[in-house]
DNA sequence: AAGGTGACAGTTT
DNA sequence: TAAACTGCCACCT
């Protein structure tokens, strides 16, 4: 049985389940794994997604208030916001518009 | 081994 | 009302 105990490796396989078009929270994510406490590590594995396999949408992965706080930490400042953009999602002043709209909520696949 | 870090969030001033 | 502070805890050096 491999040890899935990684905080991180439980983020990723929720963060690749946020579908496309969507976004969520990092507390939401932290929420969902029972770790509402641990909203900064969520953001602290998306650091470190960047060389996980397969990739993981950072992207659509935004702070409670919908801000593309940690676009700085992609290849380009600007490349969290094209991908966003990519997918149909509009980025104005760093923040997704719309983004309680856009919301998806991990739970939501439960019910 | 021990301390510092941080892509958040909630509370307080 | 907005801005600033603290708590939080798993990972990194």
């Amino acid at each position: 049985m491999a040890k899935q105990n990684d905080f991180f490796d439980s983020v990723y396989q929720v963060v690749r389940l946020i579908p496309e078009g969507r976004v969520t929270s990092y507390g939401a994510i932290a929420n969902y794994l029972g770790a509402a406490r641990s909203s900064r590590m969520v953001g602290y594995a998306m650091n470190a997604s960047f060389n996980e396999m397969p990739p993981v949408p950072a992207h659509r992965v935004v702070n409670r208030n919908g801000q593309l706080s940690g676009r700085k930490h992609f290849e380009h400042p600007f490349k969290m916001q094209e991908l966003l953009e990519a997918e149909g999602i509009q980025v104005e002043d760093d923040a997704v518009v719309g983004f309680q709209e856009l919301f998806w909520d991990p739970f939501s696949l439960e019910g």
